[in-house]
RNA sequence: GCUCGAGUGGUGGAAUUGGUAGACACGUUGGACUUAAAAUCCAAUGGGUAGUAAUGCCCGUACGGGUUCAAGUCCCGUCUCGAGUACCA
């Protein structure tokens, strides 16, 4: 073989790699380890787009280069497997989720007969090095038997504020039977009843049991959720996007469910500290800074007649600026308060703000609403009546609901007094700030000020501790503390749908109980469809053996009325919590007794490289972090964090190709009405046809409006162009003209119309984008009239602009989808140019973390090097490496390439690398070098990138051992080293020419020698020098004047 | 609105602690080989300008200032684009 045949190199290492499972990860060797992991994919139908692999690429190279370097790798693969996506396609086709699941993994054919590659196939031929030994599916019994497992040590376990971790319940009981709530501190819902051990001791287990289920990690709670009814599901903050579902774009509804909760809320703090000692982008921990959202102030209490109206607050050292109070609308106080007087305003405004989706009142921040309850609250410290209003600037899910509206320091409390202004219920502003006007605008600026009409605090600021003392007084006299407030919730768990884990609960009297760690899996059960049962249960209620028997301990029939017989859990678990352990589970894949064993935990420890997207920063970054947590108070792991270092790879963007459609129309000159289709203009200027027309051809025969400005892309259709030459032909016999022809379509009335000279029509184009299938491209661009017959997004009866047979199209950048018909699939990359190309490329596009187009144009270098790279090895007659002693040139390109990499490699610019190949192997074939000594380390080096080939010429130079494992050439500096060195030399800072000189002088003897130079003399004819400046090494530069 | 990030040739993008801006690749142009095409190889390629030429000169890293012998890099201000977030009391 003397050319490159990528296809037959690269089938056979593939299968080489797989027979002898090269990439097996041990669980014990003298190596220091490495463990690079790749954000779990969720299998989808469409399959892998180019797109997918590049962070896979990366963790590969990384994970090939740390064998290179000695390092014992554990880089695994596996799935997301359950989810929404194929429970939506299991319920338009009645196909088992399982057997969709499989087939996008595994390969095979769809109900509508495509041929789905599957992801294994598509990742095996681009030459990962994965241990598939390792692989995991959360969809699996084997593995969501322990996310089950987990859930259970969840509800087993409360939040000791005090000890600061998750503790055994156990221990909480013992405690309640010792000394009741004396002296517990535990993460759990406000004002919970506190009882004594006597009480606690007398209490029937059932109530105990509710008790309890008050402290537990995960709890049942009536919530208030995002509804989605379209969806028949719950779903989660994060799911929603805009007010509508993150899939499918449907309207989500609130709506009061019993749900299970994780009290994530509880780790609030240590999520928050936690991410100081993280390798991530700081943008990622950003926002999980936001979404923990972390504010520290009081809780102050107003007292009214007989209730208590708790407010939350970042500045009790306002207090006495406390103008008016606001409670959400929902506030369960609203009721309860509102006067005789108010009743009908209060109903009606609760019923307005009911009725708004959470999208209306989220876009809508400006408007302004509310309405006085007619109650009063008393001032806790001046006792003065406080008016009480309600308002949906106020939201109900955050602090108590309530606050206490200091106008004079608050933005929104400002707006809604002054709009209230003279209204009964809304006194004057109190200003509380000293010299400060207030007639304009509230005082943001508030934290140097001193504050005045504040009794005690009067003179004192916030930054000299006022706040302080306030939280003092306030609690002096009981009517508040300090208090630190988060912004995280806790996260709903439940899932009203089929495709996902079920929960190992049963229900007993009511009250959920677990089913024994030794019966998991709780596999789930069979359905005869994936929908909500007819009375809206979640589909788990179609199940007709879906009972749990606790003699038996197994899931029996629901007709099975024995006493020993309960209902299980009809919901099941989101998205999350099957990848919040999965890092994990990889260290320990096989084992069949438990999650993982601790010593193999103890040996892998955490991921060292994560590489993943971005769009999980809240999801599942957080989460998984939350249950490590958890595990790790349980002793299950030693590590608090899961991802030490992590890497957020860019959006690979695809290109989609656009026509444009002709939309001829009348437009009148004064009154710029158009008629357009009803005078059937289209019929007679293209006889009904479409009409396609290329942009550029746009932008040559059509002029723009004269009243348009600037026109974006992806507006071109928004506006009128016109051609200047039909323009001229509109007199009234081509109206004429026009009426014969169609007769039919044009009314008299628009005839007349459009020949009154006096109102001046003429005719205008709207141009209509239309997608073209990339496939159907010829040299790139060029689109053929005669593939527009086949095409699914075009008209079939059409023609283009001046008869023409083919048109250019244009390019938008958008996201690669398959709904917009820019898919680029690495199948098809590894059929014409290979794998190694296809890797080689995806890192040369740009740097790693940036979004980038992609565009198969420029994989012809690539690919141009890899040729290149294999006729160093080769010469006509096949392959010839000599074992002569290499140049010093050669060696230095090699050294220099080897210094390179290895920094690129560690600072994760795979993109340079790639170009420093390039220019190894363009200055090698320039030195016809073709020793070994240089050739050799050269395979090593390009070999985490280019693996197959690195194998092929590995072997050719006569290894029996796979290259995967061979050491990675030890960089020499001494064949870097040069007597000389071409310095530039600038004069006033502009480099003017550059000279060879001498590196092993001094400072002084350079300059004489630059000095001396013609060159130079030449440059400072007439002039003095200022001042020499000489970094050597680096410049020469002469300051002259 | 707020937070973060980014603006470099026709294109993707290089440029270590401030030290030769545009590496590498695509594209384009010209040439070699070929009946032709593909492939391959060679040369040129930021803009402007002077010269027959060798070779000069000027301008250039979004825009306006500043620090420095020297700024794509540091500082101040402005603009544009992208991402995240959104009544959080």
């Amino acid at each position: 073989m003397t050319h490159y045949d990528h296809k037959s190199i690269e089938a056979k290492w593939q299968k080489h790699w797989a027979t002898n499972k090269t990439f097996k990860a041990t669980n014990n060797s003298d190596k220091p380890k490495f463990y690079a992991l790749d954000m779990f994919p969720y299998p989808s139908g469409a399959g892998l787009h180019v797109g997918h692999p590049l962070g896979y690429i990366a963790s590969d190279i990384v994970s090939r280069y740390k064998r290179h370097k000695g390092f014992n790798v554990l880089h695994p693969m596996g799935y997301d497997s359950f989810g929404l996506p194929a429970e939506q396609y299991a319920i338009q086709t009645g196909q088992h989720p399982a057997e969709t699941t499989k087939t996008n993994i595994e390969g095979g054919t769809d109900k509508s007969g495509n041929k789905i590659a599957g992801y294994r196939n598509q990742m095996d031929r681009i030459g990962f090095s994965f241990d598939w030994d390792r692989e995991v599916r959360t969809s699996s019994p084997d593995y969501y038997k322990y996310t089950q497992e987990i859930f259970i040590m969840l509800f087993d376990s409360w939040y000791d504020n005090d000890a600061d971790k998750a503790q055994p319940i156990s221990l909480l009981e013992s405690r309640f039977r010792e000394s009741g709530t004396n002296n517990i501190n535990a993460a759990t819902e406000e004002d919970l009843r506190h009882f004594t051990a006597a009480e606690w001791n007398a209490f029937t287990e059932k109530e105990q049991q509710e008790i309890l289920l008050d402290y537990r990690l995960t709890f049942l709670a009536d919530t208030e959720v995002n509804w989605c009814p379209a969806l028949g599901t719950v779903l989660a903050n994060d799911e929603i996007v805009n007010g509508v579902s993150e899939r499918g774009g449907h309207p989500v509804v609130r709506k009061k469910m019993r749900q299970w909760m994780m009290r994530i809320s509880a780790f609030a703090e240590r999520l928050l500290t936690g991410l100081e000692g993280l390798d991530w982008a700081e943008s990622i921990k950003e926002i999980q800074r936001n979404w923990i959202g972390k504010s520290v102030g009081a809780m102050v209490s107003f007292q009214l007649d007989s209730h208590k109206v708790d407010v939350f607050t970042t500045r009790p050292d306002t207090i006495y600026g406390v103008t008016f109070m606001t409670l959400a609308p929902e506030h369960e106080l609203v009721d309860q308060i509102t006067t005789a007087a108010q009743k009908d305003a209060v109903e009606a405004y609760k019923k307005a703000t009911a009725a708004r989706s959470e999208r209306e009142r989220m876009a809508d921040v400006k408007t302004i609403s509310g309405v006085f309850t007619g109650a009063y609250a008393t001032h806790p410290l001046s006792s003065e009546p406080v008016p009480v209003w309600i308002g949906d600037y106020v939201l109900a899910g955050y602090g108590t609901g309530a606050v206490m509206a200091v106008p004079c320091g608050d933005e929104r409390d400002y707006a809604f007094a002054n709009y209230f202004a003279g209204q009964e219920g809304m006194p004057a502003i109190k200003n509380i700030f000293d010299g400060v006007d207030i007639s304009e605008e509230a005082y943001g600026a508030k934290d140097k000020t001193p504050l005045c009409n504040s009794d005690f605090l009067n003179g004192m600021s916030y930054q000299t501790g006022a706040m302080a003392a306030a939280i003092e007084k306030l609690e002096e006299v009981g009517s508040g503390k300090g208090k630190t407030n988060y912004r995280l919730r806790d996260a709903v768990f439940s899932r009203q749908r089929y495709w996902g884990e079920p929960f190992p609960v049963y229900y007993k009297d009511g009250l959920p109980q677990m089913i024994d760690r030794k019966h998991l899996p709780i596999a789930l059960p069979e359905v005869d469809e994936y929908l909500p049962t007819e009375d809206g249960a979640p589909p788990l209620g179609r199940a007709t053996t879906w009972s749990w028997c606790t003699k038996e301990n197994k899931v029996v029939s629901n007709d099975d009325d024995r006493d020993c017989v309960y209902p299980l859990e009809l919901n099941t678990m989101p998205g999350w919590a099957g990848s919040s352990w999965y890092m994990f589970r990889y260290m320990d894949a096989n084992n069949e007794d438990e999650m993982f064993s601790a010593a193999a935990q103890e040996y892998w420890n955490n991921v060292d490289l994560y590489i993943g997207g971005s769009e999980h920063a809240t999801g599942h970054l957080l989460y998984s972090r939350f249950w490590v947590k958890l595990l790790h108070d349980l002793g299950k792991v030693t590590v608090e964090e899961p991802f030490q270092k992590m890497i957020n790879q860019g959006m690979i963007l695809g290109e989609s190709a656009f026509v444009y459609r002709m939309v001829p129309m009348f437009e009148c000159q004064k009154t710029k009405v158009s008629l357009g289709g009803t005078l059937g203009v289209n019929e007679f200027l293209f006889g009904n046809r479409e009409v396609y027309i290329s942009k550029d051809l746009i932008e040559r025969d059509f002029v723009l409006d004269k009243s348009v400005k600037s026109v974006k892309d992806e507006d071109i259709y928004k506006h009128f162009y016109y051609s200047a030459d039909l323009h001229k032909a509109l007199d009234k016999s081509y109206f004429d003209d026009f009426k014969k022809k169609s007769e039919k379509s044009i009314t008299k009335k628009s005839y007349d119309l459009i020949t009154n000279p006096e109102k001046d029509f003429v005719l205008k184009y709207k141009f209509f984008p239309a997608r073209v299938e990339n496939n159907f491209l010829k040299n790139g661009n060029i689109l053929k009239s005669e593939v527009i017959g086949v095409s699914k997004l075009l008209f079939a009866d059409f023609e283009f602009y001046n008869q023409l047979t083919e048109i250019k199209c244009s390019f938008e950048v958008e996201k690669m989808s398959k709904s917009k018909y820019n898919v680029v699939s690495p199948d098809d990359i590894c059929d014409q140019y290979g794998a190694d190309t296809l890797r080689l490329y995806e890192m040369f596009l740009g740097p790693l973390e940036q979004a980038k187009p992609w565009n198969t144009a420029g994989i012809t270098g690539v690919y141009g090097f890899m040729k290149k790279l294999w006729k160093l090895y080769h010469n006509d007659a096949g392959f010839s490496v000599s074992d002569e002693k290499a140049s010093p040139d050669s060696m230095k390109t090699l050294h220099k390439t080897i210094k390179k990499v290895q920094d690129d490699i560690d600072n994760f610019s795979f993109n340079t690398s790639v170009s420093s190949f390039m220019i190894a192997v363009n200055e090698l074939t320039q030195q016809k070098c073709n020793s070994r000594e240089v050739l050799e380390p050269l395979a090593v080096l390009v070999s985490p990138y280019a693996p197959h080939i690195a194998e092929e010429l590995w072997s050719l130079l006569g290894h029996n051992e796979s290259i995967s494992e061979a050491p990675f050439p030890v960089f020499d500096e001494k064949h870097l080293v040069e007597s000389s060195k071409t310095y530039p030399i600038s004069f006033n800072g502009k480099m003017k020419f550059t000279l060879d000189l001498p590196v092993d002088v001094s400072k002084d003897e350079l300059e004489k020698m630059v000095l001396a130079n013609e060159k130079v003399q030449q440059q400072l004819e007439g002039k003095q020098i200022r001042k020499t400046i000489i970094v050597p090494g680096k410049i020469v530069n002469f300051v002259v004047g």
